[in-house]
DNA sequence: AAGCGATGCAACCGCCTCGTG
DNA sequence: GCACGAGGCGGTTGCATCGCT
């Protein structure tokens, strides 16, 4: 990002886009072995050519062994929203009441699922209210004045049509799994 | 079968907070 | 008390994939 450090006689090209297999496996055998610790440096010396910012990320959100991914389940997901209402958009305080699951994960899942109903049934009750507007505004006046967009619109969770329909019903593929990548790691170790 | 728009997710960006000297 | 660096967080973007025409 910034390159007028000072060091720039020494500056290392920093890498970005997606992250390849090998510096997947560098980070994860380096943590392994070294454990978690100031990012900045893991990444230095890791010999990885990322910020840490980059490193803590990837480590978060995906290279974790505890990290689960795909498969929201409609607990976790009535979980999410449950919380979303009290809290908002406070991805990782509601990513700590869902054990295995990053904030990230939460916040995308949030934008393109959720919302997408959200804004679907506002429209439904904006198309409704302009027919009835006593009814619409009876429903929703429990939740009118809040700031929260999931106040803002007033069917239940289970009251979309197609909500429970679009859970995702198997884990993304990634071009390789968790597992591929501890036993190489583990491999590594030997 | 090809083209194209929609969708979902990984990763980056920039701001804020906190710890340390 | 102040400056600076690192970490944390939420918002946004870019790209790969999917599904429809």
């Amino acid at each position: 990002m910034k390159k007028n450090s000072s060091n720039s006689s020494q500056e290392v090209e920093v890498r970005k886009g997606p992250w390849t297999m090998e510096e997947d496996l560098i980070l994860i055998n380096y943590i392994s072995n070294h454990g978690e610790g100031v990012w900045n440096s893991l990444a230095r010396s890791a010999g990885l050519k990322r910020t840490g910012k980059s490193c803590r990320l990837r480590w978060l959100n995906y290279l974790r062994p505890d990290v689960r991914r795909g498969n929201i389940t409609p607990e976790e997901q009535l979980l999410i929203m449950e919380l979303h209402s009290k809290w908002g958009n406070r991805w990782s305080k509601i990513a700590k009441h869902l054990p295995g699951r990053t904030d990230n994960e939460i916040k995308n899942y949030w934008r393109t699922r959720i919302q997408k109903h959200i804004k679907q049934a506002e429209n439904y009750n904006g198309k409704k209210s302009s027919v009835s507007t006593d009814q619409a505004t009876t429903s929703s006046t429990q939740t009118c004045n809040a700031i929260n967009p999931m106040e803002t619109y007033s069917p239940p969770y289970d009251s979309f049509p197609n909500f429970s329909g679009s859970f995702p019903t198997e884990a993304n593929e990634n071009m390789w799994s968790m597992e591929d990548l501890w036993s190489m790691q583990l491999l590594n170790n030997d």
